[in-house]
DNA sequence: AGATATTATATCGTACGCGATTTAATCGCA
DNA sequence: TGCGATTAAATCGCGTACGATATAATATCT
């Protein structure tokens, strides 16, 4: 094999999109007892750090299009998570609220980083400097990196 | 807000999952060239790794299941990058091979490494052990971790 | 004010990704 | 040998995810 070939476990890709799947899985049950998919807790976090914004900021903040977050909101509201309401001011915006039961569930992801630092085996000043690089990297990808640098 | 809250930009999961997006459209233009969508880029490098191999190894290797790799591989039979046979010996498997064209398609990705590299703004030592430090998280997630520790 | 441009969501078609189930082939054991 | 258990792919239903397009509301320009 040439010294030049890339295998798949040369792959920075490959490890960030197997450990993106690795996490999805591990969330799963976690998320199931709440009724969350691992995207719909995404966009819960969102909500629960600032309730009420308009679909197109959420998927600022999640680098997600109208065309994912609208059927996952439906999905949301049917589920009874969330409000969509037309903002009267501007009848283009849909703002999304939570609902009593949308806030309460916040409570019983309390334990989830515990879970998550005991599957990880790393300390959490590893987990938050890791996660620092990976967020680093994403953001060099989308021009967001230091511009003279 | 409570300091135990968890934003987004708290979780390492985000970071994870935004930065595979962020991976997914650097590699869009460079794959759209040779006419591969990102989770077939991933089959080609096991199989230009290792030609010949069961639906099953190539999951194996990618952590993706039948389910998702049937359809897939159905898929570049159909563009011309690989062959699907039954295995003669054991009817129950099918075999993937690469045809001319998937093998010279290789070719085409040598300089894909040093378009990821320009883009991060890394080097390649920062990338290998960046690489390292996810992946060992992803196999710490999977029960691959150091048993005894 | 009215035509045009822009903006915010929604819709559509295609491609993953998985759990549950199905189908077909092989294995194992009496 | 024959029959139940196991194994390998495939199928099905659901939920992302995106690009292209559509729709409707607001902004802009004359």
């Amino acid at each position: 094999m040439p010294q030049d070939q890339l295998t798949l476990d040369d792959q920075l890709c490959f490890a960030i999109y197997s450990a993106n799947h690795a996490f999805t899985r591990l969330y799963k049950p976690l998320l199931e007892a709440i009724g969350l998919t691992y995207p719909q807790y995404l966009v819960m976090l969102v909500l629960w750090e600032q309730d009420d914004q308009p679909v197109g900021a959420i998927g600022e903040r999640l680098f997600l299009e109208s065309s994912t977050l609208t059927p996952l909101l439906k999905r949301l509201e049917a589920a009874g998570y969330v409000r969509r309401t037309r903002d009267p001011a501007d009848e283009r915006q849909v703002r999304i609220s939570l609902t009593e039961h949308g806030r309460a569930v916040q409570a019983l992801t309390r334990d989830f980083p515990r879970c998550i630092m005991d599957a990880s085996r790393m300390s959490r000043d590893q987990l938050m400097a890791l996660k620092r690089e990976v967020a680093g990297l994403r953001d060099a990808f989308m021009g967001k990196g230091t511009p003279g640098g």
